[in-house]
DNA sequence: CTAACACATGAATATGTGTTCATGCATTGT
DNA sequence: ACAATGCATGAACACATATTCATGTGTTAG
């Protein structure tokens, strides 16, 4: 699907690299908190009130977003700083939601 | 996220949304499944040839990527043809491999 | 120094998900 | 008509994953 060699079967790992990538964008609390980091920068007891969830609920999918490169932390005295990473995840975010507003056909069903 | 209202917290029915959307894609057999339709349309049968998988799990699989309007199908006599659906694939496919090989740096231990 | 605070982490539990296996349903060939 | 083919589907089981709870680490305030 590369430039040149596009539309070539995906190999199992790269299938695999793919598939742990999106499904780190598969959990709607996750799309919760870089929502809110897509406004501003926050600290994780922020973000957890923000998005209505425990503080260690918050610290352990931002590890996992951390993993995927999807955010950047900042440490400040005792609190942490969160910010969306790059620009990945909006143009992600743009295309998915013009797809699911797309209009079903009859053939979906 | 979306033009005029960019940069607010996505709600809850929303976010759920786009985390079952990417979850579809969350799953290495169906980006195998998808990068062979990407090559030809190919019948369910012959698709679980090219990607070693059981009819049955293709099938399944198949369903899955139907109800998220990812591929569509033709019926002809008793087989089934099954190809992409619309280029928001390719697209998506497209922004995570960018992003999987940008360079991790040290902030993301 | 000590207590409180902000955050991270490990283990355990509950819930979700993908495959297999068995079966069902059309359609085609003989 | 009957058997075989191609695909779909439901139940069950195995495995992954998200939250909670308890605890640990580093930092600031008193």
């Amino acid at each position: 699907m590369s430039k040149e060699t596009e539309s070539q079967l995906l190999s199992i790992e790269k299938a695999q690299k793919m598939a742990e990538f999106f499904s780190v964008l598969g959990d709607p609390n996750r799309w919760r908190i870089l929502s809110a980091l897509a406004i501003d920068e926050m600290r994780v007891r922020d973000l957890a009130a923000a998005v209505d969830m425990s503080e260690s609920a918050v610290s352990h999918q931002l590890r996992t977003l951390r993993t995927s490169r999807l955010v950047r932390y900042r440490k400040q005295g005792r609190n942490v700083f969160y910010g969306l990473k790059d620009h990945h995840i909006l143009n992600l975010y743009r295309e998915a939601a013009e797809h699911l507003d797309e209009p079903a056909d009859e053939t979906d069903l």
